[in-house]
Parts: structure tokens; C-alpha cells; sequence
DNA sequence: CAGGCGTAGTACGACAGACGTAGTACGACA
DNA sequence: TGTCGTACTACGTCTGTCGTACTACGCCTG
């Protein structure tokens, strides 16, 4: 079986996580599964990858962080939680027209 | 207008060298002017990515470099050329097979 | 009741590939 | 004489991904 590799997909696990976002608020555990069965299993991403993209999305002001209980019924356990902000969807709707270009350029070059 | 970023394009670099050198074998100035107008000058790669792309490809095994003159009536200069080998090819083939799975997996996480 | 699994992360350092900047060298052409 | 096009090379930086490891809690099962 096929795999994909990181570095293919490298430029667009920030827009991955975005479009989860789009939905709803969601934090590291249960976006790392989305991706996983959005993409059948063919795309895993590491938690490593995942938890830093976090880092670096905030830092640019594309998502916020916050914190809340892991159980309506509130037993102490909290989660980080992210939600997307506006500079977020305008990067999220940008990227995704940057990927139409960048899929016909590519496919110039794919023989099938 | 919407640039393609290097990220995006970063897993590509070395298939569309390869591309082009299916065809026939080529040298860098060449190769980059190519990739600039299949293109239609929406990717333009830069000078050290492409030549880091060649030291590395040969150090695999994909590509093998020699040097010929430059024009044909053979003033002295001489030019750097590549060839694909057969790991090469074989390589390309998987790149395309790969790039298909990306595609229809990225496809997933955007909104048109 | 001990140990493993699932959940939900954090820390740290390594590495690859792309990039910025700069410099070389030669010929044509104005 | 100087600029443009051709054809590279060298070197250091940066970004994003990854490997490894560690913490911590709750639930389930033998």
C-alpha cells in the first residue's frame, strides 16, 4: 500500500487542522483521529507535528486556544481547545485556492 | 494573484525534475526554464533548491550527471548534464502513483 | 490490585529541504 | 565598457517534521 509522506504533504497540515476547525472548536487528541478517518488512514499525522502546528498557528493568530472540562458533568479534567479566528478562515479560504493552482501545476508533471 | 508556495510544492521538486528528464537529458539552466513555462511561469524554482535537488538525487542513485560541450561545433565549454537511471524511473512511477492518494486525500480538507 | 490501554498532552534535540545572499566566469551585444 | 544572459557554486539560516521519551489520569481485565 501506497503511503503518503510527510513532505507531500507537508505544506498542508496547517489547513488540514483549519478545515476541522471551520466546524467546530476541537483540540489535539480528536483532530489527530479526524485526520486519520477523513483520510482513511492514509494520513496519520504525528502528535509531535500536531501539538507544534498548535504552537506556531496561535503565534501567527490563525487559531486561539482555550480551556474547558473534559465532561459536561465537570469532573475537574480539563482540555486545551482551539477555535479558529477570522485571520484563520481567510488563510483556510486562501490556501485552498492556492491548492487548485498548485494541483494543475503538479499534474503537469504526473505521467498516469 | 495567488502564488504557489515552496511548502506546498516542497515533496515535488524532485518529480518534476524527473519529469523532464524522462524525456530526454538536460542540465539545470535548462531544466529551470522548463518548470518555469509548463509552469506558465506559476512556479519558478530557485537556482540552489534546484541544484541541492541534483547532488541529492545522484547521491540516491536517481539521476547521473556527466559533461558535454556546450554547442555542438564544440568551443571548449563544457556543461553539467543529467541523466534518469532505471531507479529513477522506477522512483518517478512511485511518485505519481503517491501523488494521486495526496491528492484525493488533501481534496478531503478543502472547501471550493 | 497490578498492569496495560486509551486519552491528552509536553519537552528536546536532530535533520532535511528550501532559501537568501553572494560570488565566479564567459560570451554577446550595444 | 558595462550590462545581460548563461551556467553554475558556496555557505549559512530557517522552518517544519520527526524520533524519542516522559507525565498523568481513568477504565478495564485477569
Amino acid at each position: 500500500m501506497i503511503e503518503i509522506s510527510s513532505d507531500v504533504i507537508r505544506g498542508y497540515n496547517d489547513t488540514m487542522i483549519l478545515n476541522i476547525l471551520m466546524k467546530e472548536p476541537s483540540y489535539g487528541y480528536e483532530i489527530s483521529k479526524q485526520i486519520r478517518s477523513i483520510s482513511d488512514e492514509k494520513y496519520i499525522i504525528k502528535e509531535t507535528t500536531l501539538y507544534s502546528a498548535f504552537t506556531r498557528m496561535e503565534k501567527k493568530g490563525h487559531i486561539e486556544s482555550f480551556t474547558a472540562d473534559q465532561d459536561p458533568d465537570g469532573n475537574g479534567k480539563k482540555r486545551t481547545y482551539y477555535r479558529i479566528t477570522d485571520a484563520g478562515k481567510e488563510y483556510y479560504r486562501s490556501k485552498c485556492e492556492e491548492w487548485d493552482l498548485t494541483k494543475e501545476v503538479v499534474e503537469r508533471f504526473i505521467e498516469h
